[in-house]
This record gives C-alpha cells, structure tokens and sequence, in this order.
RNA sequence: GGCGGUGUAGCUCAGACGGUCAGAGCAUGCGGCUCAUAUCCGCAGUGUCCGGGGUUCAACUCCCUGCACCGCCA
C-alpha cells in the first residue's frame, strides 16, 4: 500500500456561483481524503478556483474593477465551501498567485524548449462584439452561440502543443495503466477519441490580457487549459523541488466531472510528458445532477445552492444523500424529498436509533457503566464478524471509489446491529436477574456495532461521526484522528466508562 | 454517419464462469416488539428478465437481428 495520498478537485471557475456540482465533486474528494487518513496515510487535498480568462475580465470591466479585485471578493464563494461542507483541504489554490505563474511558465518553458510548444497561426469564427473565438461546431446556425449575431473568420498568432506527437505514447499509458481512468466506460471513450488522431492544441491568445503572460512573448497569454491543470502541480511547489512535491507527486487522483474529462486524461499527461514530469495515476470522471427530475439550468432557476442545503439539512445529511444515492460515476437525481427520506430513514432511524437506544438501557439497566462482555453466543459471534467484513468491504469499495457501496455496507451492518437488539430483547433478559451478564454483554456488542459504525460512517458524515465517537469513546481523541487499523478492530470499546443515557446524534429532519 | 453502452418487480437498480438467478432497497399490505428520535423487527406479494430468431440437455445470462433510450466522436 502506498503511504501517501495526492487527490485534488479542479480548480473552480471563479466567476461562476457555487452549485451542487461544486460541491459534488469537492465532498467526494474530502470524503476519500478523510479514508486515506484513516488508514494511516499522509494525505494531501488541494482544491481551488481558475481566475484568468475572459469572463473575469469582462465581469470586472463590467464594475469598474481590475480583474484581481473581482477575483479577490468572489474567490470567497468558494473559499466558504470548506467550512460549510466539511471538508479538510490541505489548501486551496488560486490561479493568480505568483507562484503559479512560476510554475505555468517554468513548465511551458520546458516544452517550448523541447519543440513541443512552437508558433502558429490559430484561426476559427470571432464574435466582435463578444471578443470571443468559437469552432464551427459551436456556431448556432452560423451565428454566434450566445448572442447570435454574425461571427468572422479571424486568425491571430498562437503557441501550438504538440498534442499530435503523443497519440502513441499517451494510447500505451492507457495500456499500461489501465485504472488510470474511471470508470471503465470513459475510460473507453477516451481511448476512442485518442485512436481518432489528436490534433495540435492552441495553448496561448494574443486576444486576451487577463492571464499568464507566456515567457519572452510579448503580447501572448496563456490560454485556458494550460494555464488550469498547472496548478495540481503548483500546489506542491513546483517548480521547487519542495518537499511535498517529492512525497506527493504524481498524484494519486484528479477528481472531475464528465465534461472535463478529456482535458484531465489525454491533454494533461501529455503536456506532463513532455516537461519530463511523471504523469498522475488516475483521473476519476462522475456524473452530473439533475434537479427533481429536470435538467439544472439558470434559465429554470432550479440551481441547487450548496450554502442553503446545509442551511436547511446539514451538511452531513446533504453529503450523505450525494455519496448514497447513486452509483459513483453515473448521474442522477437530486430530490429534496429523497434526501430527507434517507436521512430520516437511514441516519436518524437506523444509525442514530441503534446508538440511542442501546443507551438508554444502558442507563437503566447498568446506570451508564459499559459492562464488559462474557461468554460469547452464537449471535453475538454472527455480528462481530459482520462488523469486520463490513470494515473490509467499505476499505474495498472506497478503493474503488464507489461511495454507494461503502454506505449501504455501513448500512446493512447498522441494520443487522438492530436486529441482532431486536432479536436478543435485552428488555426482557432486564427483568431475569439470572441473565444479568447475558445482557451485559448483549448491550456492549449493540455499542461496539454502533462505534464501529461510527468511525465507518466519520469520511462522509464527519460532525455526525465525531458526536458518536465522543458519546462512545469519551477521551479518546477525535474521530478524525482515529485509525481503521487500530481504533477500527472489534471490542474496542472499553468496559467500564460511563456513557450519556441518550444522544441524538441526527435529529429527524421534519418536513 | 462511426464507435461504445443500456433495456430485469410501481420506482431505483444487483444479477462472477449459461443449470436454487428470478433478487435488493424504496413504495404497498399484514403482523410482532416496546429499549429507543411514533423508532425497530418479521411476513407477503406482483415480474412475457425489450421484441424476434439461433446455439445448447439447459439462456435473463452466449450468438444474430429488430426496436427504444443514453454516451463519446464526426
């Protein structure tokens, strides 16, 4: 196993509003981020935002500001997302800080130096008063998409990548390394496209002024992508040889959304290879959101905002519902409705009812104190070996970052814990003064089910887990310190501390 | 137009090498418990496994074909 952990979100377009997408893709990364770490691993998680370009300048124009200040006060739409959602990044980029500047150029260098990177000429269809260059596939009816009025054919000078040169070296990474990208689908559909022939790919603009000035080229900024997928490569250092770029690259995965896809699997490790920079282990494509049943759009005005969900459910409630509901990788649907059932029914009802109501016999059979457990039955042998396959089969599915099978694993094993308390009746083996250290006994297994529960549960439902883990282990730490390994074995509560009568950890959602 | 994928209970989906594979969850109906956040547990279903051919002793599972939907590319 590898001792360290590399994953990144991509960088968020600043001039965008955050919506559940954002938010998708950067509670998916924090909930394997939080794994990692569990097991042992040193972890490292950079998100951030993509400043230059167009937009931002014309949005600034548009306020009389200079670009930097709008992506000064907006940058923080997104800074915010960590607190509200829970997540641990290490740190958080942004695209205009000078040091990413040294990295975009140092790496363009590298290229250009090599022939990679050589001048050309780019020509496509120019929207005058847009100020921007669409392909013929993007033209509607031959008219600028977005405002439709008569585009030009127009050439400027340009930066061109080689891109065609490493059709080959880029098909054999495939090859060699097949788990490179996921799932298997996209995967195929990248492979498809690389065996199409790749063309050479504009890499700069003399058009555009809010971005990275390419060295020694007056005039030439660099253009969107080479400028963007830099900055995984930047938060670590480059190009100083830190010592987290030493630990950590390449990285282990670059989270993206479907539609980035082929920019993070074919442009990426080429521009790498080319800079003589190993090319990172894996990209990982999900799927997109729709909104009760409908496409999200701003036209629709059905735009999922991150900041209310948590405002109105939680945060854990919320990335439990995007990590539960579908198969990681495939789209689907978002449905308040859903996700207050799910959480009702799984985390409040299930989960948070084992614990509740295992401690409340526990206050009025044995006055709080965790008895210690006796001779083991048949049943109570039945639930620790689920507990462990469980563990196993959430380290399994988490492997494969498939988040809906770690959760109904977690699940599952919650609900045997309930039947196992529905099936032993504790409140009867109560009132039999005989059967006093069968019931001891009884409520430590239903405890240490809903403790190890917890610490399974703690990537994706953190403050929820971390409230079990106090009630449960009180004095050991928090739950983000914990270890699988160590804290994660069976019968690792311990007998004769004093628990709360009752905890709430997920109070039912009323609708 | 090219390549790839999908089509299984009302809904969302699992179904390794063809023979207890016809399943789970939700929803629905009925029953049980009482420790608990009116929570938990048990039982019961319903299915032309997209249509049509074929291979086989045997196909949801393999092959061909038709239809529908989706993805990527052009």
């Amino acid at each position: 196993m590898r001792e360290t952990f590399y994953i990144t979100t991509p960088i968020y377009y600043v001039n965008d509003v955050p919506h559940i997408g954002h938010a998708y893709t950067t509670i998916a990364c924090d909930a394997l981020a939080r794994w990692h770490r569990m097991k042992g691993k040193k972890v490292y998680f950079l998100t951030g935002t993509d400043e230059h370009g167009e937009k931002v300048q014309k949005s600034a124009a548009r306020k009389g500001m200079t670009p930097r200040e709008l992506a000064d006060q907006v940058v923080t739409n997104f800074q915010g997302l960590t607190p509200a959602l829970s997540i641990s990044n290490t740190a958080f980029i942004r695209t205009t800080e000078p040091r990413h500047y040294a990295s975009v150029q140092e790496l363009f260098r590298k290229s250009l130096g090599n022939g990679d990177i050589y001048l050309g000429e780019y020509e496509g269809w120019y929207c005058v008063p847009d100020e921007a260059y669409w392909t013929e596939l993007q033209l509607e009816g031959g008219n600028c998409p977005t405002c439709g009025r008569a585009v030009e054919k127009r050439k400027e000078p340009s930066y061109f990548f080689r891109l065609s040169k490493y059709q080959d070296r880029l098909l054999s990474f495939y090859r060699e390394n097949p788990r490179f990208i996921r799932p298997e689908s996209r995967r195929n559909e990248v492979v498809a496209f690389v065996e199409g022939g790749l063309n050479d790919l504009s890499v700069s603009r003399t058009s555009l002024t809010w971005g990275i000035p390419v060295p020694e080229a007056p005039g030439h900024v660099i253009y969107v992508w080479y400028d963007a997928l830099t900055n995984y490569l930047t938060g670590l250092g480059y190009p100083s040889k830190t010592e987290d770029l030493a630990t950590f690259w390449p990285a282990d995965l670059h989270m993206v959304g479907k539609d980035i896809l082929r920019f993070h699997a074919v442009y990426w490790p080429a521009f790498l290879m080319s800079a003589g920079v190993a090319p990172p282990r894996g990209v990982f494509a999900h799927g997109w959101w729709t909104v009760e049943g409908q496409k999200m759009s701003k036209s629709l005005g059905n735009v999922v905002d991150p900041y209310e969900m948590v405002r109105k459910y939680g945060a854990d409630a919320f990335r439990y519902f995007l990590l539960r509901e579908v198969s990681f990788g495939l789209d689907g649907d978002f449905s308040e409705k859903e996700l207050v059932r799910r959480a009702n029914s799984e985390l409040a009802d299930k989960l948070g009812n084992l614990l509740n109501r295992t401690l409340g016999m526990l206050g009025k059979y044995f006055a709080s104190v965790v008895p210690a457990p006796e001779a083991e039955e048949p049943a109570d042998a039945v639930l620790s070996r689920c507990g462990r396959e469980t563990a196993a089969a959430v380290d399994a599915a988490m492997e494969e970052v498939a988040f809906h099978k770690a959760l109904s694993a977690v699940i599952e094993f919650v609900t045997k814990a309930n039947e196992y308390v529905q099936s032993t009746e504790p409140w009867t083996l109560a009132k039999d003064p005989s059967k006093r250290e069968r019931l001891g006994t009884v409520l430590y297994n239903a405890l240490e089910a809903a403790r190890i529960a917890s610490l399974l549960m703690s990537p994706v439902t953190p403050a929820a887990a971390q409230r079990m883990w106090e009630t449960l282990a009180p004095g050991a730490g928090t739950v983000e310190g914990a270890l699988l390994g160590k804290n994660g074995a069976w019968g690792g509560l311990q007998a004769g501390i004093t628990l709360p009568k009752a905890c709430i950890v997920f109070p039912k959602i009323e609708t």
